[in-house]
Order: C-alpha cells, then sequence, then structure tokens
DNA sequence: TGACAATATATCCATAGTGGCTATAATCAA
DNA sequence: TTGATTATAGCCACTATGGATATATTGTCA
C-alpha cells in the first residue's frame, strides 16, 4: 500500500528552497547540480541555494512524495554517472500550486498597501 | 550620529512574520496583540504568527530601524495602559517594497511554469 | 463580589531550515 | 599531471519559528 498523501495545503508554507526546487523540476527532469545553477540564473545570483539545504531538501522532498528519482537517463555522451535526476510528481505539482496560491494572496496584500510598483 | 542604513536588498528575502508585521503597521499603528490578530485576519486564520515569534520580531525590525514605537496614543477611554504601538519608518517601507518586488517574480516564475490559476 | 475569559507583553525551550565548511570522487581542460 | 569544475553528501553553527509558561491587567457576567 502507498501512503495516503497528506492535503497539500498541510505543507504550506513550503520552505523556500523546497518551492524553488519544484520550480526547477517542473520545467525538465534535473540533477542536483543543476537544480542549483537554475535558481541562481532565475534570480539574476541572488539566491544561491548551497549544497547542504539542496541535499536535505531533496531528502525530505523524496520522503513527502513531492518528487521521485528517475531512472531515465540522458544519452550517455552527455551523461554524468555521478548523478541522479529527479522528476516532480503530480503531488508536488499540487503542492506547488497551493504555494503560488499562498504567494498570490501575498504579493496582493503589499500591492494594497502600496507595496507593488506598476499596476493596481 | 544615526547608523547609516543598510541597503533594503541586504535584508532580503525577509523572514515570513517580518514581511506580515510591515503590511500590518503600514495600514495604521498597531499595537504587538493586534498585529497578530491582524496576521490571523488576513490569512483567514491560514497563519497565526504565536507571541514568541512576535515579540522578537518587534526587536529585531526596532533595532534594523523597520519600525518604531510611537508615543501617540488612541483616546484615554479607548486606551489600554500595557499596549506598545509601533510605526513603520520610511526604511521599513523600502524593505517591504523590496520584498514585494521578489515576491511578485517568484510569483511570476510560479505563473511561467503552469502553478497559477488564472490570468497567464 | 467573585470567577473566568480575553487582552497584553515577554521569556524559555525545542525544532526546522539554512549557509558554509569539509569530505570524497569523477570529469575536464591546460 | 596538475588543477578547476562537476557532483553528491555529511557536519556544525546560526536564525526563525511554534508552543509553553509567566505575569498582570481588563472585561464579562452570574
Amino acid at each position: 500500500m502507498k501512503p495516503t498523501l497528506p492535503q497539500p495545503d498541510t505543507l504550506l508554507p513550503l520552505p523556500p528552497a523546497t518551492f524553488h526546487i519544484l520550480l526547477a523540476v517542473a520545467e525538465q527532469d534535473r540533477h542536483g547540480y543543476a537544480i542549483i545553477q537554475d535558481v541562481a540564473a532565475r534570480t539574476n545570483g541572488e539566491l544561491k541555494v548551497s549544497a547542504g539545504t539542496l541535499y536535505r531538501s531533496i531528502q525530505r522532498m523524496l520522503e513527502q512524495g513531492l518528487i521521485v528519482e528517475t531512472r531515465d537517463r540522458p544519452a550517455p555522451d552527455l551523461d554524468d554517472e555521478r548523478r541522479r535526476y529527479y522528476r516532480i510528481k503530480p503531488f508536488g505539482a499540487a503542492v506547488a500550486r497551493a504555494e503560488a496560491r499562498r504567494l498570490t494572496q501575498l504579493v496582493r496584500m503589499a500591492r494594497d498597501r502600496g507595496f507593488v510598483a506598476g499596476r493596481a
């Protein structure tokens, strides 16, 4: 028997690193090191997820059922045996949607108080 | 000499409680207990800032120059001697704008990956 | 009046998430 | 073959947080 998945909301608010990892693997399967680089690139170098945080977060996310390690590998000439590739699971996507909703509401509150430049 | 204020960006990302406290005191001067209630009301009871977190956060925010304690009190018949009222400072507003910008970018990333319902 | 809930601030302890450092090892470029 | 980069992983210290506790005042209501 698979363990029953909890309601996505019970995991909120997500640790920031976890949300960024979900965004990274949502785009495509990625290995750990590539996730670090993706987050840094997406945030223009403002957020650098440290190796310690990354691998502990991945451990937790595997246990929570947000992601899985895949056996799919890129073509051998592009591969690196050391890598471990991760893929987002439907539950992980559901949790990401829930967190995105929470963040959207937060931005709305900030906008209501005049803290967001641009459209009202 | 007033201490030189740091660049708002160096305080990012803000601890979640700190951002919520800034939103609460941005609307109007508020005392600690009222801040707890405001956050709970705004989030429909989803986020309850604990007393421990609140008063420690306020201490830190005073030291960082984000807020000040005001001597302005409500009319005596509406007042309660025990209360300590806080007001957002211009620097606090600048930090709130910086954090709001960061959160907005985060929501945009989530939207790009299809995690946000509603407008594309 | 007396009892009890709600208000209000504050401190203490345990836990979770994080960064930075270190370890280990394979891969790649000079 | 030397050294930088890639890649995963564990360790230690720090910060933010929740929950419990302490203390005291204010409000309600029987």
